[in-house]
RNA sequence: GCGAUCAUGGCGAAGUGGUUAACGCACCGGAUUGUGGUUCCGGCACGCGUGGGUUCGAUCCCCACUGGUCGCCCCA
């Protein structure tokens, strides 16, 4: 039996590295005054198709649907926003005095994609969203928490790349200038991109097969299309992220994968040598219009999402080790038969008072039993064998330095607290 | 969804249409009757992803399936 391609499994010594980072990751929310929501992992599928948008190609192509024996149409979820959004609709946490809210999730998400390196049917994002402000200083904010997740785990080949939609006037007159400008060569693109005339013409502009066609040189950018209040919000980003010397990159073609994002976009890609064909850690932007979409009252919001697989790699292409303790306080090694029983009266009294210990269960030679502690990286091995036993004494050895000494068992623990 | 490639013990990795499937690491045991990390010696696949087929005979040939990897698409 194999586990579901695109799935992983994470085994002891991969797990605490996840374990570092999620721990991490939820400081930094605290830090920024961002707190947890758990949302299910599954929803109607309706929610994705009216928030995530029918033209992407999550929707299209990407999700997780199934029919549950109510005859319900359920999809695991893909991306998180729509999720949290759904939820601060339907608990009316527009109403709550802290505005703006701001949430942060990490869990699981899906997408039926051909898996590779950095792309999993399954994976894990982190994610915050900021509900209910439309202030460049959050724009700002939310971009510098994303970059401090890399940054305080020791990640430095990162680029941060960054453009503006545009609010819905900005975006409607570059739409027609879009569909003038390519219509005429329509019948010369891919076919993805002639649908995507009709539907969503700003998605030509990132194209990777039409990339090299003369019209796309010469293709109206977003950025000539600002309206005064958006290029004035775009601007006021830009001096925010100045102001924090976040340094960044315009992509006046970053367009994101996602409908619902209008004004502020970016994303943040690893300059790591051998990274591999993805580049992308994480991405996000602002989608004023979603809350609404969604049956709310109309709130502006931000967010983005990183993924733990991604932020992984990029730690090991620039060979960064977390700081990981791997080690065991005690090992309790007995021998003689009259001792295992003691042995394991020790390790109960050891682990109550908060000391990291164990034992051999493999009924191992004593020497064997010194192997295992070295491998547990035991920093002292308790030994138990008649003689200690008679004399209501064990023996304390330190595996680092060899040093050993005879302490009386009723004064171990205390012994034992004070030198861990 | 398309293309390519791969699948041998816990891990890495050789190999052949036909008696005992190299080797390295790890692990276990011994040299050391009660003390680890070094060294030496020994042990460790009724089995070569799963299911069919070809053949006197397949781990090695063919097909399907499952899974990995890489590229495309797209993203996190």
């Amino acid at each position: 039996m194999k586990g579901p391609r695109g799935t992983q499994d994470l085994l002891p010594g991969v797990t605490e590295k996840w374990q570092y980072v999620e721990e991490k990751l939820k400081g930094l929310s605290k830090n920024y005054n961002y707190q947890e929501i758990r949302t299910p992992i599954f929803e109607h599928t309706e929610l994705f198709q009216r928030g995530v948008g029918d033209t992407t190609d999550i929707v299209q192509k990407e999700m997780y649907t199934f029919t549950d024996k109510g005859d319900r149409s359920i999809t695991l979820r893909p991306e998180g926003t729509a999720s949290v959004v759904r939820s601060f609709v339907q608990h009316k946490l527009f109403g709550s005095p802290n505005q703006p809210v701001k949430l942060f999730y990490i869990g699981p998400m899906f997408r039926y994609e051909r898996p590779q390196q950095g792309r999993m049917r399954q994976f894990v994002q982190y994610g915050v969203e900021a509900l209910g402000s439309e202030d460049p200083a959050i724009d700002a904010e939310v971009i510098a928490l994303a970059m401090s997740a890399y940054r305080e785990l020791g990640l430095k080949s990162l680029k941060l790349v960054l453009n503006s939609l545009g609010d819905n006037e900005s975006r409607n007159n570059h739409r027609k200038a879009l569909i003038d400008h390519f219509s005429p060569v329509k019948d010369e693109l891919c076919s993805d991109c002639q649908t995507r005339l009709e539907k969503n013409p700003l998605r030509i502009l990132d194209c990777k097969k039409d990339r090299d066609h003369e019209a796309m040189a010469t293709a109206p950018s977003i950025l000539e299309f600002l309206n005064d209040y958006s290029r004035d919000y775009f601007d006021q980003v830009k001096a925010y992220l100045d102001a924090m010397e976040i340094p960044y990159v315009i992509d006046k073609n970053l367009v994101r994968g996602l409908d619902y994002y209008n004004h502020t976009a970016f994303e943040i890609m690893s300059d790591a040598a051998g990274f591999g064909a993805i580049t992308t850690l994480s991405g996000g932007g602002r989608y004023n219009g979603l809350v609404q979409e969604l049956g709310g009252p109309e709130t502006p919001g931000i967010g983005f999402a990183l993924s733990i697989e991604r932020l992984l790699m990029a730690l090991d292409a620039e060979n960064i080790e977390l700081p990981i303790d791997q080690s065991l306080d005690c090992y309790v090694i007995a021998f003689g038969d009259e001792t295992k029983v003691k042995a394991a009266s020790i390790l109960q009294k050891l682990r109550e008072a908060g000391v990291q210990a164990d034992k051999d269960y493999q009924d191992k030679k004593m020497k064997a039993q010194f192997r295992a502690a070295d491998r547990l990286k035991a920093r002292f091995v308790l030994v138990l064998g008649e003689e200690e036993l008679e004399n209501n004494i064990i023996a304390v050895k330190n595996m680092e330095t060899g040093d050993q000494e005879n302490i009386g068992l009723n004064e171990l623990i205390s012994y034992i607290k004070g030198i861990i």
